[in-house]
Formats: structure tokens, C-alpha cells, sequence
DNA sequence: TCCGTCTGATTTTTT
DNA sequence: ATCAGACGGA
């Protein structure tokens, strides 16, 4: 990444790097706030620093804590750690995410809090069930206080460290008249009963271990000799009080962040915590990084007059001694079709430059916006894939299968046993669960044990009883074999004789083979684990979506999953008021909301290596309404001297401005909320809602530019009129029409669409 | 138990 | 516009 040439004698993981970055790896005792801006070389640092405290043995692999925020972060370091000094990667146990260094932690104290060591990791959705049976408990209207809040408030409060005693009457009056504390207080029992931790479980229960076991609190401050934490601008008081209390006896932390980049306040994080380290940690030292590898002057200079606009920055000047290259474009459309009409020529024109398209991404500030994007690649043929959205373990066919892997894991895991009682549908409906419910409460024992008690009494009848009975014996024996057969072979038997696939198979849908995919997939994961549990420890804490090496595609993605990502050429859409900054962030939260919005702007544009394209767009539809927008503040934020502003968008103007007088008041409908009255429509041309096709003056302007794209294309001459064939996101169809390279397809379940022809198979 | 209809909400998302 | 969850009837 850097470009200093090095003395002989030095050591190899120097190689490269600034003044500013050898400091950071040579200052290994004491203190140390590192400040990185985007693109400076942050990782470089850090891997390199884990080196020389390896190489000048300082420490043992095994006795420095690394920790990081997400799993590909963790990743990247170890492999660029490994990268650097060979197999003793191996043997670094503590570099990962927070969570997952919690987790291994706990599973070695679990007793002291209540806990066995197997326990279950429970997602988002077990604890959103588990509190909404509280709630029904205790009686609680769940329409106007819903579950929801109440599992964003105990998560806040785990993010703050606080356990239910630390609840009082102010803080649990934020939730059903006061009575916060007392679901908070049945939540966390309910959870040791069920011997499982939620993901904010894993941080307070070691938080409490180390507060009040100083025994092993100082096994741990003895053990790590060197701390080292990434995106410090992002740790929650929770994470924070755990790092202040393990680094406290050697004080040998080095704290690696950005202020600028911080954007997860909203899940907890504490800015502060960065801006306030010299105080935590006196006579620390800290570094800047402040040379940027990573993107043109321009780039740099719209981003940082941007977040200029914030207050208490720590400030930091990038500079970079790249080439001055091309200033950052703004481009203003008409609406939301246009502007993913305009990305696609665009991203065209630099694919025509012999860029390839894993260099492009596409940043926007909501998920849904995506959509738009998505449409108009698949009309156009152009490769694309949508980073967020569902992770593989978030799938109903992988949470139902670990559930049957869980329920003989681990006996206690009531959640799991009601998650697949029913699945596939073996009669046991509400009203069986119930009973089991009624009997497992009046004896104090898990759902399993009381299950297969209820068979000995006269609570259910003939095919109920005889049903559960075969399923209290599978999971028996289930249990039985879990002993005997590896765990993959154990999978691929349970989901096989619990009638678990066969319901798959005999739905012929698409999406049915899909699942089937899906759980083979899992099956083959389990085979690179030791054991059961390590397995399903890895799937809650670890697994994500990384798909392997694909064809050249764009990136289609919000800007908070681009944050640690950089691309050659990045389109950053719905620049506008109400979108960028979010309604919401305008609403409420007052400027601190507003300035965190800055910060995602600052990241997103850095995001940027030789290119940063903005668009605005003058209407947008929100929730199926059309609204007039204004370009975002942060447009008008950007410098002058480092933006080229498109023209072509004052004849749009004027074009749409005449079209505006044109009909007498365009917008008196949209003011009445139906938003697609006779008036819009002549204003827009876009007939609102049914995706035709635009044919206004100003999109032919847009049209003629895009005729590049389909002129010449010949298409297919295996298809035919009425011909079913197979496409990847819609399904089946048949062929209505055929133009050129493009069809038009009548779809079994989504309707008519047009597609390329490429993106379609006959008969599979 | 299952399916169609209605209602309401809808930033960002890791672990 | 869209989607999930609740509700009510067969």
C-alpha cells in the first residue's frame, strides 16, 4: 500500500509503510489511540503491528487480544497476519469479533453466572418469540407496546452494561408504564432456564464475571500481555468497560478508529469513547494516520469538506499523493427510473474503459431503494448482486434445521423444540403445544422431558399422542446416535427421518428446491467442524453470506455494509432531502442524528478510489406516493473547485419546468395524496405504478445515450414464441414477445416482465 | 388447521 | 408499493 523504499536490515512487515504507520507498530507498550482516516492504511498498520510484537517476542501469539466488529474484518486480519509470519496465525486463539472472543470466554466461566457451558447462542428471532410470550404472560397489550421495543430497549441496556438490577424506575418506565425492568428481569431468567445468552448476553455475562471474579479477571490480565482493538469509534459501553477492565493492569492497548466514521450510534456505539481514550488511558500516545492510499485528491477534498460541517471532530487533514484525476460528479435526474437508468450507462461507459465490474458499486442509505436498481439490471442484462438482505443462517429451512440440531444438542432448548414440533406438520398444533407448555411449567422441566411425560397421561388423544410419541422417540434416539455418528451423518439422518426434506421434495416448487440446496449446503459445512457444538457455535456467531468467486458483477449495497470496502468507481444515488439525510434522522435526534448522517455521507464518498459519481433526483416515490425532492444538503455541502455538476440536467429542467406550468397545478394531486393524477402524469411521463415505458422529453435525451447498449444485439435463435422457460429470480414464464436480445415473459408467479435473454434457461 | 383478507408499518444491522 | 402479521371464516 505504501511506497517508502526500506533499509536492508529492516524487517519485512516495515516494508512500506509511512513514519506515521511505523509508529503505530513500533509503540507496542502503553496506551496508544491510533486516529485513521479512510484509506490510510489502517489494516496495514495493525497486521504489521501483530507481527513485530510476534517477531520481537514481546508476546506469544496466544497472548494478544485482537479484536474486531464483524467477522470479515477478523478474517482479513488473520489472513494478513498469516500472511506476514506464516503458521503462527495458527495458534492466535483471541483474534476475532467481540462476540465471538465473549463467547469462547463464557463457555469456560459459564457456571458462575448460571450457566452451562453448552448453552444455546440465540438469534433476533428466538428472542423476539421468547419476549412475546413474556409479554402475553404478564398481560401486557402487545399493540401498543410492542414486542419489538421491548427488545431494542434490553438490548440498549445490555449495550450499557447494565443487568436487571441496574434497572430503576426512570429507565423502566421507557416500556409498558414501568414495567420494563420487571420483563427485563423475566427475560434473563427465562434465558438461563432455557441455558442460552442472547448476542448482548455474551458481553454482559463476561462483564459481570470480570467485575466480580478478580480471579479470573487477572487470569485474563495476565494472559494478555497486548490488546488491540479495530473501529474503537464503534465499541458500546459494554465492550468498552470489558476492554477497560482487561487492559487495566498493563495497559498495553493500542485503539484503532475513526471518529469520523462513526454511524452504528443507533446499535449502541459510543463515539465518546474514542474522543475521550486520553482520559481513560493517561499518558497515552496518539497517532495519526492521515496519508490516504486510497483515493484522488478531488475525492478526498469533497469528503473532507463535507464532514467539515461537523462539530467535535478530532480532526485530521488526509492528503495523498495521487494524481489529481477526475472531480466528483453530480448529476441531477428526474426521478428514481431515471437515475438507475442513468447508473447503467454509466457504469457501461466505464465498463467500455476495460474496468471490470467487481470495481463498481452502487451506495445507497436504504435497503429498498435497491429495488429500482435491480429492475433495470435485469431489463438490461447487466450483472449485478445485492450485498445485505438475508444471511444463509436467516433462511426458515437453516433456523429449522439447526432447530432439530439444537433440540438434541441441547435439551433445555425450548425455543428450538417449539420451532420444529410442528415442522413438517405432524398434527401437533397450538393447542397439543399448549398442553406440553402446561405440564413443563407445573413440573419446572424442559419442553422435551415434559413431552414425552405427557404421553403417560390422558392429555391428548389418538393421532396427537401417537404422534408426538414418534417424535419424542426420534429425538431420543436422535440423542443416542449424536454420540456415535459424526454430526454430519447425524444431520443428514435427522432431517431425513423427521420427514424434514421429504416436505421439500414433495412441494415441486422452485423455491423448494432451493431450500433442499440450501440444507445440503449446511450439511456439507458440519463436515469441516469437530464437534456439534462448534458447529452451531460457528453458524450463530460467524457464518455469513460470502458466495465464492463469481463472474465480474456490480455491488449493489447501503452504505453502512460498505463501510471497510473500496471500489474504483462508486455511484452514490438519492442524494436528496428526506432520503440522505433520512427523514427520520431529520425528525428526531436533532443535530446529533444529522451529523451521524454527515459521517455516512464521509464514508460513503470515500468509499471511492478514482471515482465518485452523486445523483439527485427532482421526484421520488416513497411508499407508492410521489414526492417532489430537493437535492440533499450534503450536495450543497460538497466544494465547488472539487465537483463537475452535469449540464445536460438544465435543459431536463427547463423541459420539466415548462411541463410543470403546462398543467395548470401538477402537484394539487400529489398535495391530495394520489400522487398520480392526470397532471403528474403529463409532468413525469411516467405512467405512476406500471413500470411502462418512459417516454417524456427528457428521458429521450437519456434514451438516445442509452442506445449503445441495445443496438446490434442480435438475440438467441433457440427461443420462440409461447416457449416456458426458467429465469433465476422470477421463475417460470412464458415468452410473450421476442426483441432483438430482449423478452418479454408472462411469469407464473410475478407477471410480465422484460428480461435479456441471457438471463433465461429453457427447461432446466 | 388452513387460507384468504385486512391492517399497519416502513433507516441503517453485527453479532 | 409492499410485506408481514393478525384475524376471521370454511
Amino acid at each position: 500500500m505504501a511506497q517508502t523504499s526500506a533499509p536492508q536490515a529492516e524487517p519485512p512487515y516495515l516494508r512500506g509503510l509511512n513514519p506515521p504507520q511505523r509508529e503505530a507498530v513500533l509503540t507496542t507498550d502503553g496506551p496508544v489511540l491510533i486516529i485513521a482516516g479512510a484509506g490510510t492504511g489502517k489494516t496495514a498498520a495493525l497486521t504489521a503491528r501483530l507481527a513485530h510484537l510476534i517477531f520481537t517476542r514481546k508476546a506469544w501469539p496466544s497472548e494478544i487480544l485482537s479484536v474486531t466488529f464483524t467477522n470479515k474484518a477478523a478474517r482479513e486480519m488473520r489472513e494478513r497476519v498469516g500472511r506476514l509470519v506464516g503458521d503462527a496465525v495458527e495458534g492466535m486463539p483471541w483474534l476475532g469479533t467481540f462476540h465471538a472472543i465473549a463467547a469462547k470466554m463464557l463457555r469456560r466461566h459459564a457456571e458462575l453466572v448460571g450457566l452451562q457451558s453448552n448453552f444455546t447462542i440465540l438469534d433476533t428471532d428466538d428472542q423476539l418469540r421468547l419476549l412475546k410470550q413474556l409479554i402475553l404472560a404478564a398481560d401486557i397489550d402487545e399493540k401498543r407496546f410492542p414486542t419489538r421495543s421491548l427488545a431494542g430497549l434490553i438490548d440498549q441496556w445490555k449495550n450499557k452494561g447494565l443487568v436487571p438490577a441496574d434497572i430503576d424506575a426512570g429507565e423502566s418506565e421507557r416500556y409498558a408504564n414501568g414495567r420494563g425492568g420487571e420483563l427485563y428481569q423475566q427475560y434473563q431468567a427465562r434465558l438461563i432456564a432455557l441455558n442460552a445468552c442472547d448476542f448482548g448476553d455474551l458481553l454482559l455475562h463476561m462483564l459481570v464475571i470480570l467485575k466480580t471474579h478478580r480471579d479470573v479477571l487477572a487470569q485474563y490480565q495476565q494472559r494478555f500481555k497486548y490488546i488491540m482493538v479495530d473501529e474503537y469509534q464503534d465499541t458500546n459501553s459494554s465492550q468498552y468497560l470489558w476492554l477497560r477492565l482487561l487492559a487495566q493492569e498493563r495497559k498495553n492497548i493500542a485503539c484503532v478508529g475513526d471518529d469520523d466514521q462513526s454511524i452504528y450510534s443507533w446499535r449502541g456505539a459510543q463515539v465518546e469513547n474514542i474522543l475521550k481514550f486520553e482520559r481513560d488511558f493517561p499518558g497515552a500516545k496518539v497517532i495519526r494516520l492521515e496519508q490516504n492510499y486510497r483515493s484522488t485528491p478531488h475525492i478526498l477534498g469533497a469528503a473532507s469538506g463535507v464532514i467539515a460541517n461537523n462539530g467535535g471532530r478530532l480532526g485530521k487533514q488526509l492528503w495523498t499523493e495521487r494524481d489529481v484525476g477526475e472531480k466528483v460528479k453530480v448529476i441531477g435526474v428526474w426521478d428514481g427510473p431515471e437515475e438507475a437508468r442513468r447508473v447503467g450507462e454509466e457504469i457501461d461507459i466505464v465498463r467500455r474503459t476495460g474496468k471490470s465490474l467487481d470495481e463498481v458499486a452502487i451506495l445507497v442509505r436504504a435497503q429498498h431503494q435497491t429495488r429500482e436498481f435491480e429492475d433495470r439490471f435485469i431489463a438490461i442484462g447487466m450483472p449485478y448482486k445485492i450485498v445485505g438482505g438475508f444471511r444463509f443462517y436467516e433462511r426458515a429451512e437453516i433456523r429449522d434445521a439447526l432447530a432439530y440440531l439444537r433440540v438434541v444438542n441441547q435439551p433445555a432448548d425450548d425455543l428450538a423444540f417449539e420451532r420444529i414440533v410442528n415442522v413438517p406438520k405432524r398434527g401437533l398444533g397450538d393447542k397439543a403445544v399448549a398442553r406440553i407448555h402446561q405440564l413443563a411449567r407445573a413440573t419446572g422441566t424442559p419442553l422435551t422431558t415434559a413431552a414425552a411425560r405427557i404421553l403417560d397421561t390422558d392429555e391428548l388423544t389418538g393421532a396427537a399422542k401417537k404422534s408426538l410419541g414418534r417424535l419424542v422417540g426420534d429425538i431420543a434416539r436422535w440423542r443416542d446416535m449424536a454420540t456415535s455418528l459424526p454430526h454430519a451423518e447425524l444431520a443428514r439422518q435427522l432431517l431425513d427421518e423427521s420427514g424434514y426434506t421429504a416436505m421439500y421434495q414433495a412441494e415441486k416448487s422452485v423455491e423448494a428446491t432451493g431450500r433442499l440446496e440450501n440444507l445440503s449446503e449446511l450439511v456439507r459445512a458440519m463436515e469441516e467442524y469437530d464437534s456439534l457444538g462448534a458447529f452451531l457455535e460457528h453458524v450463530s456467531l460467524v457464518m455469513d453470506n460470502e458466495g465464492g468467486a463469481q463472474d465480474p458483477q456490480v455491488t449493489i449495497m447501503t452504505i453502512h455494509a460498505a463501510k471497510g470496502l473500496e471500489y474504483d468507481t462508486v455511484f452514490l444515488v438519492g442524494w436528496e432531502e428526506g432520503l440522505f439525510p433520512s427523514q427520520r434522522s431529520l425528525d428526531e435526534g436533532g443535530v446529533k442524528s444529522l451529523e451521524e448522517e454527515r459521517r455516512l455521507a464521509y464514508v460513503a464518498i470515500t468509499r471511492a478510489r478514482r471515482l465518485a459519481v452523486i445523483i439527485h433526483a427532482a421526484n421520488r416515490r416513497i411508499y407508492g406516493q410521489w414526492n417532489s425532492s430537493i437535492p440533499s444538503r450534503f450536495v450543497a455541502e460538497l466544494p465547488a473547485e472539487h465537483i463537475d455538476t452535469e449540464t445536460t440536467m438544465s435543459g431536463g429542467a427547463s423541459l420539466w419546468q415548462a411541463n410543470w406550468s403546462d398543467s395548470a397545478d401538477p402537484f394539487a394531486d400529489v398535495a391530495r395524496g394520489t400522487g398520480r393524477g392526470p397532471g403528474w402524469q403529463r409532468a413525469s411521463g411516467s405512467a405512476a405504478g406500471t413500470g411502462s415505458t418512459f417516454n417524456a422529453k427528457p428521458a429521450r435525451v437519456v434514451e438516445s445515450r442509452s442506445s449503445a447498449i441495445s443496438l446490434g444485439n442480435k438475440g438467441r435463435d433457440d427461443l420462440s414464441l409461447g416457449m416456458r422457460v426458467f429465469h433465476q429470480k422470477f421463475g417460470y414464464g412464458a415468452i410473450a414477445e421476442i426483441e432483438g436480445n430482449k423478452l418479454e415473459i408472462d411469469f407464473e408467479t410475478s407477471g410480465r416482465k422484460r428480461v435479456m435473454d441471457s438471463f433465461v434457461t429453457i427447461n432446466p
